[in-house]
Formats: C-alpha cells, sequence, structure tokens
DNA sequence: AACTATTTATAAGA
DNA sequence: TTCTTATAAATAGTT
C-alpha cells in the first residue's frame, strides 16, 4: 500500500527499515487499538525494536501495570525463579529440620527402651537370687514369696494406682507384659528425606 | 477503509461485532507478522475476544508454546491458583504428618524414661530387701553385699565403665547385656513423607 | 464465505 | 524527522 508493492522481507537499507518500523509501528498500535473497541476485546501488544527499544499497550489496566515498565521479560522471568527458588529452599530446610529432631527423638527413646530392657532384666535377676537365696536358707518361706502373679505383683503395688498419665494403652501394655516378652522395640531407621517439592514456575 | 467510514467505538450488533472480530484479528496479526520481518523486531500479539477466546503471535518461539492454545487467560489463571493450591495443601500435610510423629515420638520416650524410673526404683528396693532379708537371717553376709556404691554397682558392672546415661553408652549398656538380641524392633509407623509434588507451573 | 466500493495505510519521494 | 501523494491493502456493508 504504497508507491509500489514491496515484498515481505528484511529491508536492508538501515535508513528505510527506520521509517518503516516507525510507520507500521504506528499502524500497528492504532489498529490494536480500534479492534479492542470496536470488538470489545482485550488486546495486547509488545514489539522490541531491532536497536532494543520497547513499545506497548494493552487494552486493560493488567499489563499496563507500572511493574512491568523498565523490566523486560528475561529480568522478570529471572526474578520469579530467583523467588521459587528462594522459597523452595526454605520449605526444604524447614522439613530437614523436623526430620532430624525426629530422627533424634527416635534414637532417644530407643535408648530408653534398651535401658528399660536392662532394668527389668536387673529386676528379675534380683527376684530370682532373692527367692533362691531366701529358700536355700530358709525352705519354708517358698509360699509367702511366690504370688501367683509372681514379679508382677509387686511391680503394681510400687506403681501408682491410676496410671493413666502418659496416656494409653502403649502404656499399659509396657507396664503390663513383663519383661522377657517380645516386645516390640522401635526401628530407628526409616526416615526417608526424599523431597521433589518445589515447583517452578508458570508454575512455578 | 470500507464501503463506508465508521466510527471508532463498540459495535453494539453482536453479528456485524463477530465479523469484524474475524477480519481485523487476521488483519492485525497478519500486520505485525509483516512489522516483524520486514523491521527485523520481535513483535507479540495476544488477543481475548468477548467470549474469552485467545487467539496471540509472537515472532518467538517462547511466547508461540502451544500450552497457551485455546485457554482463556481466566483458565489458565484457575488452572495456576489450584496447582498453587494443591502443591501448598500436600506441603502442608507432609509437614503435618511429620509434627505428629515427632509429638508421637517423644511421647513414648517420656514413657520409657518414666517408667525407667519405676524400674530403678524397684531395683532398689529388692536390692534393700534382699539385703534385709539376708542380713536378718544371716548377718554375717553383711560385708560382701554392701558395695561401696550400693545399688548402682551391678548395673555398673554390666554397663561400661563411663557413664554418660541416656547417650551412646547406655544404648552400648543394653547391647552388652545381651537381652537387646531378643528384642524385635518395633516398628514405630514409618514416615512417610509421601510428596507428589512437583510443580508445574510457572513460578512457582 | 465472496464481492466490491471505499477507506485507510503506507512506500517512495521531497 | 515530517509531509505529500500515488498506490497497495484492508475492510464495511452487501450478497
Amino acid at each position: 500500500m504504497g508507491r509500489g508493492k514491496i515484498e515481505i522481507k528484511k529491508i536492508e537499507n538501515l535508513n528505510s527499515r527506520q521509517v518503516t518500523f516507525s510507520k507500521r509501528r504506528n499502524g500497528l498500535l492504532k489498529k490494536a487499538k480500534e479492534l479492542s473497541i470496536l470488538c470489545d476485546a482485550e488486546v495486547g501488544v509488545i514489539i522490541f525494536s531491532s536497536t532494543g527499544k520497547v513499545y506497548q499497550w494493552s487494552s486493560t489496566r493488567q499489563l499496563n501495570g507500572k511493574e512491568l515498565d523498565g523490566l523486560s521479560l528475561k529480568q522478570l522471568k529471572e526474578l520469579e525463579n530467583q523467588l521459587c527458588e528462594g522459597i523452595s529452599s526454605v520449605k526444604q530446610q524447614k522439613e530437614q529440620v523436623l526430620l532430624e529432631q525426629l530422627k533424634l527423638s527416635r534414637l532417644q527413646e530407643q535408648k530408653a527402651l534398651l535401658e528399660n530392657e536392662t532394668l527389668r532384666k536387673q529386676v528379675e535377676e534380683l527376684r530370682e537370687k532373692r527367692s533362691s537365696n531366701l529358700l536355700e536358707l530358709n525352705p519354708l518361706l517358698e509360699r509367702r514369696l511366690d504370688s501367683p502373679n509372681g514379679s508382677k505383683a509387686d511391680y503394681h503395688n510400687c506403681a501408682s494406682d491410676d496410671d493413666n498419665h502418659l496416656s494409653d494403652t502403649s502404656l499399659h501394655l509396657g507396664l503390663c507384659s513383663g519383661f522377657g516378652r517380645k516386645r516390640k522395640a522401635a526401628k530407628i531407621e526409616p526416615i526417608m528425606t526424599n523431597d521433589s517439592s518445589g515447583s517452578q514456575v508458570a508454575s512455578e
């Protein structure tokens, strides 16, 4: 649409190219505005000249936000990525801390349980010694010492009557279920820290 | 540029508006392409019709991703929000699980410690009873039973030399004394930090 | 969707 | 740059 028809390919002459850029840029923006008005559409146009200048227009306030001014798309993407990585690493660290604490706590629990067993064994041994010693010395005492419930009896007595305290079943079980019993103890291992969190963008 | 001049304002007739939208939309995109080629510029155009459809074109590969095709901005925003919420809730739940397990583990540690105290008391009582019983029956045994350290002696012997209690040593104690072997380690519910996060979008 | 009269955009020149 | 203007291109209204 001019004095002559032109082929659509890069204009080699710099001056011509700049002139044409200026004219057609304005033409494009004008058309964009008309389209948005006539047809009630939202339209956005962004143009980077070969010299690096940016021209943009959009029919919505959102895309015109000043926050975009002066920031290239690349800069914004980098910013976004940095923020995402930051969040992600903080979350990972939080999880790491929790896992460490859990591991430690389980280890201590394990130690306490082992100590428990040692002590129980001791109690048993002492009882056995006591009864055998006494029997050795005075066989007549047998009945008195060997109560039906054996060791449990004493234990319960020396403990409190209402042992509700640290809650429920598992405590009762531990106390009631004699020593040798195959109690289950804690397994420390299976803490696995897998984490594939973090999104990325655009999602991230 | 048509049979008559028109005023630039919203076309009220729906049909006319849609026809004009189609024609001018194509015209705008064509102009954008021509500008980018002729003038070696990067150009991006995005158009949302009033019915929500999106049409876009850009001279760079990045903005042309097919992922946008056919999705309105609203749909994309919703999608993004859903994904973000999903990730967030998964992460929260993961944290919740960890915290629960930590709480449980600490509780059990407490129980074990409490039980330890009870057992120690028992050991001591038994020892006292034993010595007093034996002394009653045979005062000559006194020296043998009353070691300088009292009841702790046995404990120490079966344990290690340095007594740092609940730390490594106590673990050794348990193991040295032999019963630990019978224990079938108890399993305190595995930690499952199952997380299928991985984000997806733009982030993040 | 095609047609076409008309308006608009713009290439080339100044 | 900006203005001018001949001409190409786009498109409004019609079919």
